[in-house]
RNA sequence: GGUUCCGUAGCUCAGCUGGAUAGAGCAGCUCACUUCUAAUGAGCAGGUCCCAGGUUCGAAUCCUGGCGGGAUCACCA
């Protein structure tokens, strides 16, 4: 409909100015707008663009081709111009198309655009569990993935999982020292977070070595290598690594674990298996409960060595160049960059080597047309790097990547930190947004008479809408405050507040059956007050907002219009009866009406990962 | 220091490729439930859009330069 307006409105320039006509005027250049509630008028039309190649006032423009549109346009019955913004007031036909046209559940839908496009996120380490921060990255890519399929993109859903290296043969070198068999059955512990609890231990253990060691022999260490005007403690912070690679003595058996990995030794494969395994099961759990599932998983310990691979190639082709020690570089000056390693002296791959690999054994398996990254913007760098180097490998997707960097999620006491443990453990953070659910809901009482497990079901929608909605709504690019209280918060700008305009159309539909109504689509002729009017402006948007996200990336544009929609509802509700109204054919308008609004609601919830419950 | 992102009400955030008098929510103060779900609605109050220039009919928005904050510039991932 809105496409039918903007060629009456192209259609009446040109008759009321007869020597535009050889103007172009692309449909995207027809800018109109919903008019301001201050103004009269539904959809309002800039002429300033059109003032200089017309050489007339915008006025007179306005003015002209106002006159002309409602003279000839079934849609326009009046016109008021203001300042150069011309005004137009639409005819009840056009509602009554346009109420069709939204009402159709197949509004929005987009064709297929033939396209691959594969998103990532997520993206855990086997060494410990999802905190915070992934929640944040999951819901982004989930909810990317899901506004490129509404775009009509064919979508791989994929996840890169970082199985290996020293991190990882952390937590088995600890398991085989302290753990005595146990598992995550005997212990009855989640199993990423029983895998996790041996990462701590090992850090702890480690931090107990360094400690004695700092006190004894590592004196004479200290006495010979540290700079002037260091004091013992800046040393030995500095220090950490090199007296983890050379003295310790869990620190030298971890790193000779990995070596046997890297050999495949049969016995430490084996331990690593186990205890992936135990992750794994613990992530799918986590997974499920946020809603979220994958199409496609990598495992580093399964690309990194096509990327040492492809280095070996580069080198060939003169891409890469080896230094005198071995080690492997790239030059991306001429690019603005500066020389990045992608392959230490000793041969192992490095972070780039090994997503180089990736990308092209994710080409290999799905020949994908794009691909889009969620990860966070501390590694913006590393992206552009890595997307030039993948330009300079000739990859037929290099110019069709694209990274979703969000900014780091702050606490109210400051920075998440693993090592002083004030990292938000997302196991915990779902079971507390689902019990702060439960508790608003016992208070309303509006579930009585339901089962426990009907009950329970809710609350854990109506905790995780609150959750989602509070992180997604939130522009990707900025950090963000994470704020328990807030996040639990269930009034004003929320996931609740949406899912209750929801549940309110929900209820009135279940009184319109008992009534026996029958619901049919409306088509007889009411007069669209104001707020109906509105509530179609905003509908017809539905498939710009669509579009808008996917070219931003973002889908706080989503999050935006489902609240706005829902806002609006709101209001109407409070305003007008639906069920009881003046007469049956302005309730059976008002059902139509606000079956469309759900309609549109839970669709565009379902973008961002949330669910509509029936009852709250 | 180089690069890059961010800066809008007490707080958390919208503000689309420049458009009319800069908007929401929270917090504060009023008011409205025997009525289709009050997880709601109506109202009051709250602003140097970080600063200074520039571009033009018009700038929170675009450009330049500052200021403040984050990130990054590893043979870590």
């Amino acid at each position: 409909m809105l496409l039918k307006l903007k060629q009456d409105l192209k259609k009446s320039v040109h008759n009321a100015f007869p020597t535009a006509r050889g103007i172009e005027m692309e449909d995207s250049a027809i800018i109109i707008n919903p008019t301001k509630k201050e103004f009269d008028g539904d959809y309002t039309f800039v002429v300033f663009p059109l003032v200089k190649a017309l050489r007339n006032s915008p006025q007179n423009i306005a003015d002209a081709i106002g006159k002309e549109i409602v003279s000839f346009s079934e849609y326009v019955v009046d016109y008021n111009v203001v300042q150069g913004f011309l005004n137009l007031s639409l005819s009840s036909k056009y509602w009554q198309e346009l109420l069709q046209e939204v009402a159709d559940e197949q509004f929005g839908v987009k064709p297929s655009v033939g396209q691959k496009m594969m998103v990532e996120f997520s993206s855990p380490n086997t060494n410990k569990p999802l905190h915070l921060g992934h929640i944040r990255n999951i819901l982004l890519g989930w909810s990317m993935s899901q506004i490129a399929e509404a775009n009509g993109f064919d979508v791989i859903k994929s996840q890169i999982i970082n199985d290996r290296g020293i991190a990882v043969c952390k937590s088995m070198m600890s398991w085989q020292m302290f753990a005595n068999g146990a598992t995550p059955q005997s212990e009855n512990i989640k199993g990423d977070h029983f895998v996790g609890g041996y990462y701590v231990k090992f850090e702890q253990a480690f931090q107990e070595e360094y400690r004695a060691w700092q006190v004894g022999d590592g004196q004479a260490v200290l006495n010979e290598h540290k700079k002037e005007n260091e004091d013992a403690d800046a040393f030995f912070k500095r220090y950490k690594n090199t007296y983890f690679n050379e003295y310790s003595v869990i620190g030298v058996k971890t790193k000779e674990m990995l070596l046997k990995w890297e050999a495949s030794d049969p016995e430490v494969k084996a331990l690593w298996e186990k205890m992936n395994g135990w992750v794994y099961e613990g992530f799918e759990e986590t997974y499920k409960a946020l809603g979220v599932t994958f199409d496609s998983i990598n495992y580093e310990s399964e690309t990194y060595l096509l990327g040492k691979e492809t280095v070996e190639k580069g080198i060939e082709s003169g891409i890469f160049y080896k230094k005198d020690d071995g080690s492997v570089w790239i030059d991306l000056e001429d690019a603005g960059m500066d020389h990045k390693i992608v392959l230490r002296s000793d041969g192992t791959s490095v972070y780039m080597t090994q997503d180089l690999g990736t990308a092209q054994m994710r080409y290999a398996e799905h020949g994908i047309d794009s691909m889009v990254y969620t990860v966070a913007d501390e590694q913006d760098y590393h992206f552009k790097v890595l997307f030039e180097i993948l330009k300079r490998l000739g990859e037929p997707y290099a110019d069709k990547l694209f990274h979703l960097s969000y900014g780091m999620v702050d606490l109210t006491t400051g920075k998440m930190k693993s090592r002083e443990g004030t990292v938000v453990d997302a196991d915990d953070l779902v079971a507390d947004v689902a019990q702060a659910a439960k508790d608003s809901s016992t208070e309303r009482g509006g579930l009585e008479g339901m089962s426990e497990e009907e009950k329970d079901a809710i609350y854990h929608k109506i905790g995780l809408a609150a959750l989602k909605y509070f992180i997604i709504k939130i522009n990707p690019r900025k950090r963000m405050t994470f704020d328990p209280n807030a996040s639990v918060d269930m009034q004003g700008t929320t996931g609740p507040y949406i899912q209750n305009a929801y549940v309110r159309i929900q209820s009135v539909l279940r009184k319109v059956k008992q009534a026996g109504f029958e619901q049919v689509p409306f088509e007889g002729q009411i007069s669209y007050e104001t707020l109906d009017r509105e509530l179609l402006v905003m509908m017809a948007s539905y498939p710009i907002v669509l579009e808008e996200a996917l070219e931003k990336y973002d889908p706080s544009v989503v999050a935006s219009f489902c609240y706005n929609l829902a806002k609006n509802f709101h209001r109407y509700y409070h305003d007008n009866v639906i069920l009881d109204a003046e007469n049956a054919v302005v309730s059976s308008y008002r059902i139509y009406l606000a079956t469309s609004i759900a309609q549109i609601l839970k669709k565009g919830m379902k973008l961002l990962g949330i669910e509509m419950p029936d009852y709250m």
